[in-house]
DNA sequence: ACAACATGTGCAACTCCTTCGAACGAGTTC
DNA sequence: GAACTCGTTCGAAGGAGTTGCACATGTTGT
C-alpha cells in the first residue's frame, strides 16, 4: 500500500523535477527522500525514476504511479468523509423509492431542503408501480418508501405510518362512446373500451393499474400521461379525483358514475427499522407533516390550459 | 492514508469479530492490536468499534470503512500491477485508430495475436472518416493510425510507412439509370444522381467520402452498407475495387468507364516516435508483413450470396 | 579553466513509532 | 465460584524511518 507520506513524495518529486528541492519542499534531509525513493522502487519492483542525466526525472511507470496515486489519495479522502459522515448518524445513501401515483415533482421542495442540510447523503430516488413498492423494501432496494398502496406486507422489521387516502373517479373525454352512456357504467360496459394503464418499462414485470383480464389496453409511463390521454379519448379508466379535478371543470373529462364504485386508497409510508439513520429520520419527520402529505396526495392537477 | 497493515487487520476484525483473535490471525499480540485500532479511531476521528457489550463489533462506520478499504486495495493491486508493466516497456494502454475504409474483421487476427502475449496492455479500437485519423493522431487520441488516406501532413515526431494502395471502380446497379448510359460517363452525368457517401455518425462534423458539392447524397454508417445501398440502386459511387468484386462478376453490380478515372489510393500507418511502447512496436511488426499490409488493403469481399 | 554551486548517494548515529509481554478489570461459561 | 476469554493500560525493546556529514558527479559563472 502507499503511506500517505510517499505519495506526497512523489507529488513532490515530480512537481519539482529534482530530490533535493523535493526534500526542501517536504521539510525533510535530501537523503531521506532518496532512500524513500529507492524504497518505493524496491517495492514496485521497478523503476520509477531516470536518474541517468544530472536532474533525475520520473519514468513512464513512475509518471502512471504518480498520476494514478493523486486519484487514489483523492478517493481516500472522499472515503474519510463518508465514513465520518456515517460514525455522525447519517447514512451513507438514502434509497427512497415513491409510488407511480405520487408526482416527482411534489417532492422536489423536501429534497431541496435535505440538500441545505449539506449532511453529504447520496440521496437516490426511484419510483415503483403497485407491489413493487414493498417489493423494494422487503429486497433492500429501498430504504423508504413513500405512498405505497395496498395494505402492508408480512415483513420483519416493517414499520410504516399512514400518509393519506387517495380518492379516485372515473372519467371519460367527452367525445368518447361511453360519454353519451346514461346511467351507473357496469364492469362489462367498461370492459368493452380499451382502458389506459401506467404500466413500468423498467423492470418488465406485466405490472399496471386497474387491469380488467381480457380487456383492451392503453400502457402509458406515468399517471400523468394516463390522465392526458384519456382526455384525448385513448382510453378510459380510473384517476386521482383531485388531480383530474382541472379537466373536470374545464369540461375536458367527464365523470361517470360507476355501478362498482372505487373505493379511496390509502397510501403509506413505510421503513425497516433495521439501519434507522439521521436522514431517514429526517425524512420520517417531514412525511409527518399534514401539510406534506396532503401535497403529496393531491398532487399536481393537469392544467386545463394545454390543449 | 491506510496502510497495509490497517487494512488487514480491520478485515482481520471483521471477519473473526474479536481484537484477540484478530490477533492471533494476524501472528501479532493482542495489545498491539488494540493499540492500532485505537489509533486508526483518532485518525478518522470516528468511532469505528462499538466496545459496549463483551466481544467488540464494528460500527457501520467500521463497516463502510473495511468494505471500502477491501476495493481500494484492489485499486492498488491493479496500479501495483500496471506500474511494474510499464515498466517493463508496456503501454498502459494502446488506441489503435484505422480509416472507415477497412474492415474491422480482418484486424481480429491480429487482436488475438495480441491478447495471446498477455501484455496487458489495454486496447482501445476505433475507426475515423478521411482526415479524422490524422486529426485523431495530432490530438492525441491515437498512439497508431492504420489505413489512414491522403498524404501525411506536417506534423512533429509524426512516423510513418506506406500500407499499400486501393483500387477503386465506380459502380452502379444493373436497374439504375446510369447502367444504360453508354461510353465514359463525365461528372455532370453522375452529378445528377445521388451519391452514397460513408459518413461517421459519432463525431458530427460533416465529413464523407467523395462528395461533389450539390450532389444529393445518402450517407450509410460503413463501407460494406455504401457497397450494399449501391448495389440495391439507392445510389452511386466509387466503391474498393476488391471488395466489389463478387457482386461485379456476378452482375449485381455494374462497373461503368469515367472520363475522370479516380487515382489509387495510397493507405498510410502512422505513429508518433515519442512513447514508443513494445505494444507499438509489435503492431508496427505485424504491419509491416505484406501477408497481412494486403489483406487489410483488400478487405473482405461482399459476398454475392446474400440478396 | 577554474572555482563555486547543485545534486544524488552511502554510512553511522539518532529518534520516534510499532510491537510486545505482563498485569489488570470486566464479562462469560461451566 | 473457579477457570476462561476478552480488551485495555503501561513500560520496555526493537526496528523502521530520519538525519547530518562526507563524497562523487555534474553544472554554471567569471
Amino acid at each position: 500500500m502507499l503511506s500517505d507520506d510517499e505519495l506526497a513524495l512523489l507529488e513532490a518529486i515530480r512537481s519539482t523535477g529534482s530530490l533535493s528541492r523535493a526534500a526542501a519542499h517536504l521539510g525533510k534531509a535530501p537523503s531521506t527522500v532518496s532512500h524513500a525513493a529507492r524504497q518505493l522502487e524496491t517495492r514496485f519492483d521497478a523503476l520509477l525514476f531516470d536518474r541517468r542525466r544530472y536532474r533525475l526525472q520520473l519514468t513512464p511507470a513512475g509518471e502512471l504511479l504518480t498520476r494514478e496515486a493523486g486519484r487514489l489519495v483523492q478517493d481516500v479522502a472522499r472515503l474519510n468523509q463518508r465514513v465520518k459522515q456515517v460514525a455522525n448518524g447519517w447514512e451513507d445513501r438514502l434509497h427512497v423509492v415513491t409510488d407511480e401515483i405520487l408526482e416527482f415533482e411534489t417532492l422536489l421542495p423536501v429534497i431541496r431542503a435535505f440538500d441545505a442540510l449539506q449532511s453529504g447523503v447520496r440521496l437516490r430516488l426511484t419510483h415503483e408501480v403497485l407491489g413493487g413498492t414493498w417489493e423494494a423494501l422487503r429486497e433492500g432496494r429501498a430504504d423508504l418508501v413513500v405512498g405505497a398502496t395496498n395494505e402492508p406486507p408480512a415483513m420483519p422489521k416493517l414499520r410504516w405510518f399512514e400518509l393519506g387516502t387517495m380518492d379516485w373517479v372515473f372519467a371519460v373525454s367527452p367525445r368518447h362512446p361511453l360519454a353519451k352512456v346514461a346511467g351507473p357504467l357496469s364492469q362489462d360496459a367498461v370492459g368493452a373500451h380499451r382502458s389506459v394503464v401506467v404500466a413500468d418499462s423498467s423492470r418488465n414485470v406485466g405490472r399496471a393499474y386497474g387491469i380488467v383480464g381480457g380487456q383492451a389496453t392503453l400502457a402509458v409511463p406515468s399517471m400523468r400521461a394516463k390522465i392526458l390521454a384519456q382526455r384525448d379519448g385513448l382510453g378510459v379508466g380510473w384517476l386521482p379525483r383531485h388531480r383530474a379535478s382541472a379537466l373536470l371543470r374545464s369540461g375536458q373529462l367527464i365523470e361517470k358514475a360507476m355501478s362498482e364504485p372505487r373505493e379511496p386508497n390509502t397510501l403509506y409510508v413505510a421503513w425497516r427499522s433495521d439501519h434507522e439513520g439521521r436522514a431517514l429520520s429526517w425524512w420520517l419527520e417531514q412525511l409527518r407533516q399534514p401539510r406534506l402529505a396532503k401535497r403529496l396526495i393531491l398532487g399536481l392537477p393537469v392544467s386545463a390550459e394545454n390543449r
